[in-house]
DNA sequence: TTGTATGCGTTATCAT
DNA sequence: ATGATAACGCATACAA
């Protein structure tokens, strides 16, 4: 491995000089520079982030957390793009990213002590389980962290609209003619919460009464569990006309469900997702859908959590909504 | 940020006692052990990784490389499957993993030099192009590596039994009746190769004859240029009766198109997919696909890898293969 | 403009 | 059984 030791004797010059040298400092004379970067070039001197990290404190190196126990795996499409983008993006600004896991071999850590053993600047906290005290432990601690679709006190992050998005996507229902809808939910969290506060008050607003048995619970990403509510749907005297999904990988399992029934989307039932994966609009019919874009939601993440390294004094907490859109899909009939 | 030195002090001992009593060296006196660990308990005392390896040598950190160019990129379902079972094994022995890239910020390096910056103790390339001279320079250096599909000279690399695959499923079609089978094949990659031999020597073996205009070209992990194909098939004058895809997600572009003639899966046209990802069983009808045991090859992939890493007097490149299986599926219709 | 010295937190060697 | 010391590779305050 070559060090800048080995550069410093290779030029005649100390290891001070060279170090200054190849990070730009202002005071070396631009022929030892010239001298020294050509050389280290030649060498193929590579700088040791480790040891870089070991002195200043600051390793360049970011977590992300996901915990699978909330059905938000890295394999689920939508949270692999936000994986992505959080990647793409903190590359971009110069820093890596570290898995934060609970647990690392024989030693037992949580989730904070992890991000401390691994030096991390900060961590990206996705698709976790905000009640979880490991979790809540990390963002209450020192180390900058970033939340999504969640907010702890003092603390930044990137929120959704998960409101407006179910308001949209009630009112295409109700334009398009539907009055009976029937709502599929994921387990009950803040996210969740959002979502059918907003659903029954746009229906309200609207009108639109919705009756206790239109409301069934599923799990997030979760085909056969919504599955299984949109049979129950199905089994009622008076069916609804429109069926919300909690997401759109859930939608999968109302396919087969209706399938089964020899009923045909949109003719006999129309339908709505929630996220706008790719999958959805790869289907046919296109799903109805509200897109949540993962990408510019993964890539605010990366960068207000780096904005926050850099600039501790200067830096604000906040909540930082993306905006989602509507796919308007060709699962919702148009009733007379 | 609590250090051995602040337990010595503590402990009224030295740092070497300390260092010692926490790695359980034999040469501390049980009563000192005790003290020492409860102290730093106290404390919460942390290992600090980044100072470990850069006295070891070793930073218990892999890197896994998934260049997204040939379209494996982190968010397709197969790959992200893949990185998570890696992510798994890795850290069920210790190991957290780190993500290797071009281009880190402004500095611009290659895969080589990122892992090296980074002292990776060894890289699970998964996904890549492996004609692209950087990722050779990775996998001929002296960082140990593991590849995935590929193999490179005294290089560990975990195989998928991609012709017997192909045989198991031309056998399927052939034992269901099926006499014209298209092929739509990816880009050409030494799976593809051998994918695409596997089909033809299948086929003469069974005395089938493969037209031509029957072997189609598309892009891996690309509905819509698996779509196109598909239309071009569909368009001939002597159709094919049963059509295989890149693999699964592919095959969505294909249904659509197929929807787009009215025509049925199975009843009108038999389809087969490959990788027999979760989406495949999801769909109705189940798709008839080859599962590559994904779970299976990250976990040998990082299991092998780090084998090699521990035991380098011991360890001999070998290549794993892992044996998928034939998911049947609905839709190759049986043909009277 | 360049060099010297020091320390980041840890482990390993060799005395004591 | 314990401790003093050096070293891993680097950056920086300060001296020259």
């Amino acid at each position: 491995m070559v060090t800048i030791t080995d550069i410093a004797k290779i030029c005649g010059v100390s290891r001070a000089t060279v170090s200054k040298a190849l990070n730009g400092a202002p005071d070396v004379a631009p022929k030892t520079v010239k001298l020294i970067r050509e050389k280290a070039k030649e060498l193929g001197y590579l700088p040791n982030a480790t040891a870089r990290a070991l002195k200043m404190g600051r390793s360049y190196n970011i977590g992300v957390l996901f915990s699978d126990k909330t059905g938000g795996g890295i394999s689920h499409e939508y949270f692999s793009q936000i994986l992505e983008s959080v990647k793409a993006e903190a590359e971009r600004l110069g820093y890596d990213i570290t898995f934060i896991s609970k647990d690392l071999g024989a030693m037992q850590m949580d989730y904070y002590e992890h991000a401390k053993y691994r030096s991390c600047d900060g961590v990206v906290i996705a698709s976790a389980d905000f009640a979880d005290p490991a979790i809540i432990r990390l963002a209450t601690s020192e180390i900058p962290t970033v939340t999504l679709d969640y907010s702890f006190d003092s603390r930044t992050s990137i929120i959704s609209d998960n409101v407006r998005g179910m308001e949209t996507l009630v009112r295409f229902a109700y334009e398009n003619g539907h009055r009976k809808l029937a709502f599929i939910h994921g387990e009950m969290t803040s996210v969740t919460q959002k979502r059918m506060a907003s659903f029954k008050k746009t229906c309200a607003a609207l009108g639109i009464s919705v009756p206790r048995e239109y409301v069934r619970s599923a799990v997030y990403h979760d085909p056969r569990s919504s599955g299984l509510a949109t049979r129950a749907l199905l089994e009622l005297p008076e069916k609804p006309t429109c069926i919300f999904y909690p997401d759109d990988l859930s939608f999968l399992g109302g396919m087969s469900e209706l399938e089964r029934h020899g009923m045909s989307i949109p003719i006999d039932m129309s339908v709505i997702g929630y996220d706008g994966i790719p999958l959805s609009q790869v289907l046919r019919p296109r799903l109805s859908t509200y897109r949540q874009a993962a990408e510019r939601r993964g890539q605010e993440a990366a960068r207000s959590l780096i904005e926050q390294i850099e600039h501790p004094d200067t830096w604000l907490p906040q909540q930082i909504t993306v905006e989602g859109e509507l796919l308007p899909g060709d699962t919702v009939r148009k009733l007379g």
